[in-house]
DNA sequence: TACCGTGGTGAAATTCTTTCAAGGATCGCG
DNA sequence: CGCGATCCTTGAAAGAATTTCACCACGGTA
């Protein structure tokens, strides 16, 4: 039965006036005796009534924790996000974190908040925050990501089969030398672009002919490809493994005054809106972002407890777009 | 003092239990009665002590209502605001309406979450959403918008002085037919900027050569300025009302051959990302956008009780930057 | 030493929720 | 039409948690 405040009183001793001081935010109590029915009723499987309302209020609030909103691409994933969460009339919490953050810098934050469940579309989870989600009943699910040291539902594109699909479309382009401009190596979007780019060219007969670090923006890999570009060596192609990072090689290539998609050709990755823009043309593997946020909400709510190890991974499929870059 | 159940109880002429269930999500009571009982429970000012902890709870949450998260500004507004909240120790709730849906749709999602605060980046707001936050003490911020109807803290840049500055800048530079893009007439950044645009012009005894209609969309303004150079009478400058139709009308320009900065002079406003971008260099007047979001902050968050109509407005000065377009 | 003021504490009062049992309505079935 | 069976509603009463109150111990101060 589900134990109440008397017992935990009598458990540990002391009045109920102190239990119920002991979860009140201002009860004027001892501090180590706090801590110690805290602990108590924590061991017992004690929630307070206050406690128990802010759960079920909580219950159906939406945490996603995102980095990088400049990066459009997760704009568009948080706009659909809204709306799709809006129409079955749950909540949507949002934490932007600064780059290079990890989560738990606001992990106490996000537990005391209580949701139901948690998206992460950035920054690496810790075994830490894992543990204590599963222990509140929490649900994560990884959003265009995967970790594989930790087992948690993910949905995500199929960056690999977007790799090779890019790397096929500049292939039959006649390309030779094709070059890579990375994001940041740890994130499953880089390494699993970069792992089926790199086995399509192989298979090929090729490999990638030189490679800029572009860091995800538009900013560093306008540099990265600037100086690629002045090089000895140069490129007849470029994949980038995010769209934002095209566009700044775009504008690279063309500030030396060569032509995107002649002279070199580009294809992006996510198919944000400006790639559609007459500045840039740019071919690119389209992320179904409505898919995929759909699939994540249904995991996120789905109400039957679906097994961790069967609802495990969901890859959705990239669409080719050929525009005027490649 | 507090009105306590047991007394809506008596007045209700029902008994205690009736009371509690009618506040309780699942009690089995007659829907009469229930309304009866709320209706009287709320004359009495009485408020149930599950609501009472929900509301402290939601006590450090921030409500966003935007809409258009595909124009860049917002995300920037959206990663700002999430940043210093988070800084100390607030929750932001997101809401991103739908263009053209009006708050009242999500009124009572929103106020159901008992947020501390709200501040509202788009659609209008409804003097019956007005009212009930005033019931419920919830404060409400207008960012980057004015409503001259309703008395309400208000933090946007200077739209009118931004719009004169703009039509300076194509003023000093010696053009003649100067032609504007419009944003949606029915908000006050597209009215704002567009009185400051035309009181400078006046003075200057100029008038708006031509006129396109934008809608704040990238598509919608490069068609509009797409067919505007297509007719008889021909701009030599643009003012766009904002950022993103400054880059529609930019492509629109270079897409019929003609040199954006040279045969057109462009100008912007908002200084999104993109404006700095190679392809673009967009000379536009930029939104203070930290500074905005801290004032937004600190009107919301400030434990006095601002008068409303001390408090009123705040209007924070933009920056002109000239890169290559104007 | 006497005299506050302060903060911790349990008993008891208060307030709210939940259970329980008693009607009363509705519905299916003979 | 009659007869249960079932479900919903409801107040009384029991139970749970919070808050008040009185008390006590412990400084600091005159």
């Amino acid at each position: 039965m589900k134990p109440t405040a008397k017992q935990v009183a009598h458990a540990a001793g002391v009045s109920l006036s102190a239990v119920s001081r002991a979860f009140a935010p201002d009860g004027s109590l001892d501090p180590d005796k706090k801590k110690r029915i805290l602990a108590l009723a924590h061991a017992m499987g004690y929630v307070s009534p206050a406690r128990r309302t802010a759960e079920a209020i909580a219950r159906n609030t939406i945490t996603l924790v995102t980095g990088d909103l400049l990066n459009p691409f997760y704009p568009m994933v948080l706009d659909m996000l809204a709306r799709q969460l809006q129409a079955v009339g749950r909540q949507l919490l949002v934490y932007a974190l600064p780059g290079g953050v990890g989560v738990d810098a606001v992990t106490d934050q996000i537990l005391a908040a209580r949701p139901s469940g948690i998206i992460v579309t950035s920054a690496q989870l810790t075994s830490r925050m894992t543990r204590a989600c599963h222990q509140h009943r929490i649900r994560v699910v990884l959003m265009n990501r995967i970790q594989r040291d930790i087992r948690i539902p993910a949905v995500t594109c199929d960056n690999y089969g977007g790799g090779r699909d890019a790397a096929a479309l500049l292939l039959s382009r006649g390309r030779q030398r094709i070059g890579f401009v990375a994001g940041l190596a740890d994130t499953s979007t880089h390494t699993e672009r970069a792992r089926g780019f790199r086995d399509m060219l192989n298979e090929a007969g090729q490999s990638p002919y030189l490679q800029a670090d572009g860091a995800f923006s538009y900013q560093a890999a306008h540099t990265a490809v600037s100086e690629m570009i002045a090089g000895q060596r140069q490129p007849d192609a470029l994949f980038c493994c995010n769209d934002i990072m095209a566009l700044g090689a775009i504008d690279a290539v063309k500030a030396r005054g060569m032509r995107p998609g002649e002279d070199i050709a580009i294809v992006g990755f996510d198919d944000i809106p400006m790639a559609a823009w007459g500045a840039y043309r740019l071919s690119t593997i389209r992320q179904p972002v409505e898919t995929m946020v759909r699939e994540t909400v249904n995991l996120l709510l789905d109400e039957a407890d679906t097994p961790p190890e069967e609802g495990g991974l969901r890859i959705v499929p990239g669409k080719l777009i050929i525009r005027a870059s490649a």
